[in-house]
RNA sequence: GGCCCCAUCGUCUAGAGGCCUAGGACACCACCCUCUCAAGGUGGCGACACGGGUUCGAAUCCCGUUGGGGCUGCCA
């Protein structure tokens, strides 16, 4: 350690107000980036203050998503609700030291004379001051309202923007405290900070414009309490954006973690995907989370804002199912193949507009889940899926009762195919007989498919639509090792005489 | 409207004045491998928004234009 800097104390300060948005999981783990290296402290601030909006649920969701992620606290969660008595405290001092003052405008009035100056060849919107100098006594529906200079700038010194500046006439008298006596986020945002003794303020861009108002905020804070408490660094991230270039919204963007969590993608790959939105560790992308934490610096992210592409997502996320040990594989995919898996399973995640799930559950019952049939096929099927929720189709022709039934793959491969009933016939005969494994499966097959003079390829398709149920899908012979001859011959009889009934 | 931010392949990015004929990854296309499908291998397509400067030299620095985005709540 040649740093002298002390370690640094970041907070991640999310509101619990719906499921988890990845935005924000982006944001903490960039936090998480950047007090790992230098041996600083990642602190979760719960900022539940917005009575009408918060609901317990959501709070415990975003505790067990960063747990998830691997990103949990190392210290809180803390709940801005219960720093109540230092907001208070920080409101009587501003007040005693005559920053703040009484407003009793309403919404209705300020936007009137906003439309009078505009018309009157004036842009500035927003409040105009009107009760900042006629000493109105604070008050059940009075707001309190921030006296700002009318000259010069705020400077932000920011990590990843370099410096900006904004100027103070075009910062109007901020509301810090609600008719009702309440902190607005503001004043409770950075008074939490202060007692928290937070050094780096990491944040998405959409924070930047009421940072100028946080450090006015700062400095009127430590004259009022008489403490010189050093402002944070700040850092703003680039906001991550959908396909038409806008913020994820919860509205209409598929931005739930819990979502792509039940969709079956691993937390490692999650976490490597979304430090790549705004950094990159260079030529290399998919690396250990490690190497990410050695080398992530905030001076290195992007300015400009990341598409959330999925389709990258699950690239990365194959690469991670298919490097994991065939046993860890095997475990993982459990909750999904499984209908009583025990601990954790997909379905707790809801489409707020529509209901729906994020995957399907198996469509078998638990009685005919197998663990070591599963197992049997696992390295297979492993190779095969980029989302653990691709599994279940993969490898349920193990555990339904029938093949499963594909409209589009019996017409092709059988139906419309003259040759299928030889096909069919011949391989009756011949498995009844032949040795039950891969390779002597295998060679069977290869004599049938030259019988009827095609490759195997082309031969082995009326049979895996007879026995598996699609066209595409696990290697036929490995899967038919483990269905086993008897109920290979069964699926195969019962394909034959759906064709045509024999004489 | 006001304030602020941003601008390299379709997407995520490398690039901190000469190493750039602009590199990698996803996606896409072709071929190879192959019992289907994947995976894998090889190759291909494909970008410095525009205009001025500064400089011997600019994707890199400055200014402007254009375009995009964010904020603009007694929500957080």
């Amino acid at each position: 350690m040649t740093d002298t800097a002390p370690a640094p104390r970041a907070r991640f300060a999310p509101s619990p107000t719906g499921y988890f948005h990845v935005g924000s999981a982006r944001a903490a783990l960039y936090n998480w980036l950047f007090v790992r290296r230098l041996g600083g402290t990642f602190i979760l601030r719960i900022e539940d203050t917005d009575e009408a909006r918060n609901r317990p649920e959501w709070t415990d969701g975003i505790i067990s998503a960063l747990d998830w992620l691997g990103m949990a606290p190392d210290e809180g969660p803390f709940f801005q609700s219960a720093a109540e008595g230092e907001h208070a405290a920080a409101i009587e001092a501003l007040w005693d030291s005559g920053t703040l003052y009484a407003c009793g405008c309403t919404r209705e009035e300020i936007d009137e004379r906003t439309k009078q100056r505009a018309a009157a060849g004036d842009p500035t919107p927003g409040y105009d001051g009107h009760c900042r100098d006629l000493g109105l006594p604070r008050g059940e529906g009075r707001a309190l309202r921030f006296r700002t200079p009318d000259e010069g700038v705020v400077p932000v010194h920011d990590l990843v923007r370099g410096d900006v500046e904004f100027p103070q006439r075009a910062l109007e008298d901020f509301i810090c405290v609600k008719g009702n006596g309440k902190p607005l986020f503001v004043l409770a945002n950075a008074v939490d900070d202060r007692t928290m003794a937070i050094t780096h303020v990491i944040r998405g861009e959409d924070q930047l414009p009421t940072t100028p108002r946080q450090i006015m905020l700062w400095g009127a804070l430590n004259a009022a309490e008489g403490r010189d408490l050093a402002l944070p660094a700040y850092a703003h991230l680039p906001l991550l954006v959908n396909d038409r270039g806008k913020k994820l919204s919860k509205r209409r963007d598929p931005v739930a973690v819990e979502m792509y969590r039940e969709q079956g993608y691993l937390p490692a790959a999650f976490r490597n995907y979304l430090a790549l939105l705004g950094w990159s560790p260079g030529d290399e992308e998919i690396v250990p989370i490690d190497t990410i934490i050695q080398t992530f610096r905030l001076e290195d992210v992007q300015r400009s804002p990341a598409f959330f592409d999925i389709k990258k997502l699950s690239h990365i996320n194959g690469v991670y199912i298919r490097a994991l040990p065939v046993e860890e594989f095997v475990a993982a995919a459990r909750p999904w193949v499984d209908p009583q898996p025990g601990e954790w399973a997909p379905g707790g995640w809801r489409d707020p507009d529509t209901g729906a799930p994020a995957v399907e559950p198996p469509p078998w019952p638990a009685e005919r889940f197998d663990a070591g049939t599963f197992a049997a096929v696992a390295a297979v099927a492993q190779e095969r899926v980029s989302v653990l929720g691709e599994v279940p189709e993969l490898v349920d022709f193990l555990f339904l009762e029938d093949a499963p039934t594909d409209a589009d793959s019996w017409q092709k491969a059988i139906a419309g195919d003259e040759v299928a009933p030889r096909i069919l016939d011949d391989a009756l005969a011949a498995y009844r007989t032949c040795p039950w494994d891969q390779d002597s499966l295998h060679e069977a097959t290869l004599a049938i498919a030259e019988a009827v003079g095609r490759k195997l390829g082309k031969a082995q398709a009326p049979l895996r639509v007879a026995v598996m149920g699609r066209t595409r899908g696990l290697p036929l012979f490995d899967s038919l090792a483990v269905l086993g001859r008897e109920e290979t011959l069964r699926r195969l009889a019962a394909a034959r005489s759906r064709l045509a009934p024999p004489d």
